[in-house]
RNA sequence: GGGCGUUUAGCUCAGUUGGCCAGAGCGCUUCCCUUACAAGGAAGAGGCCGGCGGUUCGAGUCCGUCAACGCCCACCA
């Protein structure tokens, strides 16, 4: 193949060049006639699609790309898919702010609503139908920026092979995997006090919960006994006194221990309340005396769980206390009104005060900074309202199923391996079932119905299940078999489920939609378990684990053998980055000023699981890199077509391959361990090496001005080829076009190095070693004088072991060549070098 | 309150089973327009390896302890 060697290599474009014939020749297409023995398959992580590609979920990508492309090279067929995560919330709120929207449920479907140019201020109110429409429209905008991103960026995914978790598939598989959860027992729906978010109007789950410091007071309160006596109890929620069903103090507390079985009455409300005890009371605390609301936190639903307390629940679904006065507190008429339709934190100020006026409030409440419980999404606290939901066991709550996810835990291979400890902390601390309902509208619908009882109560015990020809489905539009339309909502009819699942309820079975677990055996038998699931250790709780849970249940298996785990990425300042710092930084910005290649360089930089700080600086050293291969490159290729390299015979020739053979070892040792970081590290200190040493010395030699030529020429190729195939994973462009110089087909199909490639080791290092160590002396003498590195030698003496001085023969020509001198002085002895320059 | 991780040159980081007289790049200083590369090259100056205490012939590497930073978890009345 003739060589086309550019007159001034350049990175310009080389992105958009090689990314359009990678896709024109399929050149990462998954081949699936492969047997399974062959193939490395990737449950690659769906982003959630938000308008711009983030840093961080962009650095964990490209190491991700790094190991695939060293499997691929190595002789696997690897399934590499892409997914995006677009439905749930995020979405949602992101088709809120940039349409101006909102979805209001009871509004009639208007056919043929088109987005506007420009969001609604107000925000306008549409039907859940129009609100989904405007869902997809935005995420489909959204993907194909991610797709162009990931592209730039040199991604080699098998872009056949993608998928969205709100597509039909993706639906019909969650929707699918519920119904066999269900029918197995593993899912279940109840009624139960569940954390929610009065902003979203929904549920939320354990694992998407954060905790956030917040100023609070606590109130010093008095509980009236019946002979007049005062008992205090101190609270940060006064307003919930309303929805208070006990007072409770620890079983040993002396203090209190006579007084369990008798009664108290709350403060201007009048109500009569026992006092209990419980072992969770905690006597340091407070007054060492609690009072119980229904709920003000998770403790309390623990108290009112086991203790069989009444449920007294005053706030509702939007944060407000209701309207109307409960029944347990008629008769102390007035009291209730004052908060009445407030929110919580309006509630406590009035409480507050109504508490210092009747006298009831012991002193000013005392200022304390406490953690509140909050919605990872959310802006305003968490309430604890009593709700019907749908549930998955996680272990939470039966120590025998926790077992077995602890085991499967340790089943799996962590790199690094100190993430398996969050793995196992995180399902130890499981204190309930996964909670998968969630009251919105973009997601993956419950499939099922409830029967209408003639009475026209609902029969949740009971649900109608979606059959499986019937999925994807809708219970809110489509209608369960056996019924009509008409019956909707009718007694003796039946009810869709409103509810839509949690987006994990969805993105915890990718390697099922990846895999085609549902409509291609052939396919799911070839890749699945996965080889790799690559992702951030911040959804270890959530993606990792819910994803083992599913498999678990599914195939009584780990969906995966290997867990690659990627560190954070903070900010120059090594801040953690987060739009509530203002200080993220687009993957695009980056792209755009330092180029694809320089960013990869980078992320591959950053250690497995080691967090990373944002370097530019580290980033240009990598376009240095990529401009130095291509330069090195044009060197290396510059002597003709030779299409059959001659032999390669002369010693330092052989010892430069020799010292490649190690590197090839190592770099691949550490790949195999998927290290990426540690085979760029090792490609590299031998590339600079090569190109400051070895292809100083032999030169002259390439120029044909001394014998050994053609093995300069052999050896100068071979070595090139074996170093773009080292930085082939992560210099996917520079890489490519050099190969297209002077190789057929593509260097990401062309094979990992080898140590067979480099012949026989046993040449050793040494020739190589002593000709760069007595050059080194050569340049630091010039340097010193100030002279060019051109400049003339006119004595060289180097006085060295008879060894060292051996090896030093075998490269002679080349040394002196390097050196600008004429004849070298040797004597045995501790090691000097002695250079004169001419004039 | 518990757990995990990090702490090595001004900066960003390597340092794999203990042998180092401690490395790289950036930055800094000096020099070199050299026919692969001036968006380059050569050389140089920078460190009691977070503190303290152990084990050992020998510790950046192992053990203990403390501190700072980051992250995760916790029943936050």
């Amino acid at each position: 193949m003739p060589r086309i060697l550019p007159e001034k290599p350049t990175l310009d474009g080389l992105d958009e060049k090689w990314s359009e014939v990678w896709e024109r020749d399929g050149t990462y297409r998954f081949d699936r006639t492969k047997a399974r023995s062959e193939i490395f398959s990737i449950d690659t992580p769906p982003p959630t699609v938000s308008g711009s590609l983030h840093t961080g979920n962009m650095f964990g990508y490209v190491q991700t790309d790094a190991n695939a492309r060293y499997r691929r090279m190595s002789g696997w067929e690897v399934f590499y898919p892409m997914g995006w995560d677009d439905n749930g919330l995020p979405t949602e709120r992101r088709v809120q702010n940039y349409y101006g929207v909102t979805c209001d449920p009871s509004l009639p479907y208007e056919p043929g609503f088109q987005p506007p140019d420009q969001a609604f201020e107000p925000s306008k109110p549409i039907s859940r139908r129009n609100f989904i429409e405007l869902c997809h429209v935005l995420t489909a905008e959204d993907e194909k920026l991610f797709e162009h991103a990931w592209r730039t960026l040199g991604l080699s995914v098998d872009w056949s092979h993608t998928y969205a978790t709100i597509d039909e598939h993706s639906q019909r598989t969650s929707q699918q995997a519920f119904l066999n959860n269900l029918a197995r027992g593993e899912a279940y729906s109840g009624e139960a006090p569940v954390l929610w978010d009065i902003d979203f109007k929904s549920a939320v789950a354990q694992a998407e919960l954060e905790d956030r410091e917040r100023p609070g007071a606590y109130h010093r309160v008095a509980f009236h006994q019946s002979d007049g006596g005062r008992l205090y109890i101190e609270t940060s929620r006064p307003e919930l006194i309303c929805s208070c069903v006990a007072l409770v103090a620890h079983p040993d507390d002396a203090r209190y221990s006579a007084l369990f079985g008798t009664t108290v009455t709350s403060p201007l409300f009048r109500v009569e309340l026992p006092i209990v005890a419980h072992e969770l009371a905690d006597p340091e605390k407070g007054t060492g005396l609690a009072m119980i609301c229904t709920f003000g936190d998770t403790t309390d639903v623990t108290w009112w769980r086991e203790l069989r307390l009444p449920t007294r629940a005053v706030i509702e679904a939007d944060g407000r206390f209701q309207a109307e006065t409960p029944d347990w507190l008629l008769g102390e008429a007035n009291v209730y009104e004052e908060i009445a339709g407030l929110y919580a934190n309006q509630a406590r100020t009035r409480m507050a005060e109504l508490l210092a006026e009747s006298g009831d409030l012991d002193g000013e409440p005392r200022p304390i900074t406490h953690l509140v419980k909050f919605y990872e999404k959310g802006d305003r606290p968490l309430e604890i309202i009593t709700s019907r939901q749908w549930y998955i066991r996680n272990g939470g709550r039966d120590d025998d199923l926790r077992k077995q996810f602890l085991n499967r835990g340790d089943e799996l291979h962590w790199v690094p391996d100190f993430m398996r400890v969050r793995y196992r902390h995180w399902v130890e601390g499981l204190n309930g079932d996964w909670l998968i309902s969630r009251q919105r509208f973009f997601g993956v619908a419950i499939p099922v119905w409830y029967p209408i009882r003639e009475d026209g109560n609902t029969d949740f015990e009971h649900p109608i299940l979606a059959t499986s020809e019937q999925l994807p489905v809708d219970p809110t539009s489509h209608v369960p078999i056996g019924y009509d339309e008409s019956q909707r909502g009718q007694p003796g009819g039946f009810v869709g489920d409103p509810d839509v699942m949690d987006t994990w309820a969805t993105s915890s079975l990718t390697p099922q939609i990846a895999g085609h677990w549902l409509d291609d055996a052939d396919l799911w038998d070839r890749v699945f378990p996965m080889d790799l699931r690559p992702q951030g250790p911040e959804i270890i709780r959530t993606w990792l684990f819910a994803t083992t849970v599913r498999a678990h249940f599914e195939h009584g298996r780990l969906p995966w053998h290997n867990a690659t785990i990627n560190g954070w990425i903070l900010d120059p300042d090594r801040k953690k980055m987060s739009k509530s710092h203002g200080n993220v930084i687009t993957a695009q910005d980056l792209m755009d000023e330092h180029g694809p290649e320089a960013v990869r360089y980078w992320a591959c930089n950053g250690r497995p699981g080691a967090d990373t700080a944002i370097d530019t600086g580290v980033m240009k050293i990598g376009r240095r890199l990529a401009i130095k291969i291509l330069n090195a490159s044009k060197f290396a290729l510059g002597f003709g077509d030779d299409t059959a390299p001659g032999p390669i015979t002369e010693p330092l020739d052989l010892a430069m391959l020799a010292g490649l053979t190690a590197t090839v070892t190592e770099a691949t040792r550490a790949f195999e361990e998927f290290d990426y970081a540690r085979a760029l590290e090792v490609a590299e200190r031998a590339f600079w090496d090569w190109t400051d040493d070895y292809v100083e010395l032999v030169k002259v030699r390439a120029y044909g001005e001394l014998p050994g030529t053609s093995s300069a020429h052999a050896a100068l190729q071979l070595s090139l080829s074996i170093f773009l195939r080292l930085f082939a994973p992560f210099l996917p462009f520079v890489t490519e076009e050099v190969w297209s110089w002077w190789q057929e087909g593509s260097v990401h199909r062309s094979s990992w190095p080898t140590a067979a490639e480099t012949g026989e080791p046993s040449h050793g290092t040494a020739a190589l070693e002593a000709a760069s160590q007595v050059l080194a002396e050569v340049r630091r003498a010039k340097s010193e004088a100030k002279v060019s590195m051109k400049a003339p030698v006119s004595r060289l003496a180097v006085v060295a072991s008879s060894e060292f001085l051996a090896n030093l023969q075998l490269g002679l020509p080349d040394l002196l060549s390097a050196a600008g001198a004429e004849t070298l002085q040797t004597s045995e002895g501790e090691f000097a070098v002695e250079v004169k320059l001419a004039s």
